[in-house]
DNA sequence: CGTTAATTTGACGGGAATCAAGGGGAGTGG
DNA sequence: CCACTCCCCTTGATTCCCGTCAAATTAACG
């Protein structure tokens, strides 16, 4: 497995040396002594696999990773989309928990975790942002398991919206780099139930489909009543 | 927030001090300056609330706990259990992100989170444990994802025998704490279907019902094809 | 022993999955 | 520029798993 990644790393660099520059210096939490090579990978290229020594930290600079758990029989359930400026494949145990592929073709910068994990070492302050890392993962795997396991198919939908909405600070004029069946991966329903809620939105005039793929919201408020729901705090209604 | 949290701590012990002891010292992550002090929670009594400032770190010492999300609408997700020896309500940010509330009656140690993060700036084993703690909550939320996502009532059931075999160490013979509800709300299911598919596994033989919250696994191997497919690792399928 | 909560079981309905065509856009090649 | 193709998406028809509603049974507890 440990081979494997490493072809996986050299594969895509036109020249046999991957073109580490510091022009790209984007540092993983601000630490100017890493600096990420950069790498590409093609429309649904795996960029690491499920049970695959995790040699590597991967942030996004353009494109966007889907990064996701297969059950035997082809199931799938997509944890999380990375977007650009996104850090991901960053784990706790030797070994990626999920696998992670290209859903366009996608730039990232490639950190050594070994050499992260020295840094933090060193510096508390890496440590620390690191551990939030994790932990924004924890947050946002939290949030999903709600959706998951109690929303409604136009719920998980209008969550969705509302989520890409806001990742990609596209005030209402989403561009979405994913299929229908990836949405559906991602919040537990088919591609088919995904397409009807999004039918549904538009027949109501909650939003716009110029095309499949770009969704403009003509009214937030609905889509919030509907998906929003980020688990209402009981401190909130009692004290 | 910060008077009910600090309320909250004060509430059960029997004499308005609570009985810190050194007798049990048992450490977080090993480490002898830390002495958490003992606390007792009636069956569903809060521990702590959605929202509320973060201030504790809790550690089962007897009993469960159940750490969980509402909608407005009183659907219920819960993340997870929490058994004797687990260490719950750790967070990044300043606010719990789930609600946490005792199913049975319950000892937990109660730890101060400035502590522990002041230890964890001088010690950076102490900042790796806490950081592999974050990760192993990580794991078992992007597992359970898959399962409240992608799997059938059956194997959410069988899954759900299985880790709790497995943490309780209850080799076949599970005792539950928790209600079919509870159950139900964990696996994003009702409870009638859990109790449904319990039956089935009965009527199966697969396992026996002694009482409704007894349970002996009688062929473990028949759980494990439904349940325990822990997303298979696509390395090993290809190299 | 009575009261209440938890669990089981049954009957039924509905929301989402499945099965199945039918469009539509982007890219390709003529 | 247009035809062709492929893939993605939409939409319809049908199925079915699980949720809902309801009642009976069992367990827990004072």
């Amino acid at each position: 497995m440990f081979v494997q990644s490493a072809a996986t790393i050299r594969k895509n660099s036109r020249p046999p040396g991957v073109d580490s520059t510091v022009s790209d210096t984007l540092l993983i939490a601000g630490c100017p002594q890493l600096v990420g090579s950069r790498m590409t990978y093609a429309q649904d290229e795996e960029i690491y696999g499920d049970g695959e020594e995790a040699e590597f930290v991967y942030k996004v600079v353009a494109g966007a990773v889907r990064t996701y758990k297969l059950l035997s029989d082809g199931r799938r359930q997509i944890g999380a989309f990375h977007l650009p400026g996104d850090i991901f494949g960053f784990e706790s145990n030797s070994t990626h928990r999920l696998s992670a592929e290209a859903i366009s073709d996608t730039t990232v910068l490639v950190f050594s975790r070994r050499a992260l994990e020295c840094l933090a070492t060193h510096s508390i302050e890496i440590a620390r942002a690191l551990w939030a890392l994790a932990a924004r993962s924890l947050d946002h795997a939290e949030d999903h398991m709600l959706l998951l396991g109690r929303k409604t198919a136009a719920e998980r939908v209008a969550a969705f919206l509302l989520e890409m909405d806001e990742r990609m600070q596209s005030t209402g004029a989403i561009r979405l780099p994913m299929t229908r069946r990836d949405i559906g991966d991602y919040l537990g329903l088919t591609l088919e139930t995904v397409s009807r809620a999004l039918s549904h939105l538009k027949a109501e005039g909650t939003l716009e489909l110029p095309t499949a793929r770009q969704i403009t919201v003509q009214r937030r408020s609905k889509l919030r009543t509907l998906g929003s729901e980020d688990a209402f705090p009981r401190a909130l209604s009692c004290c």
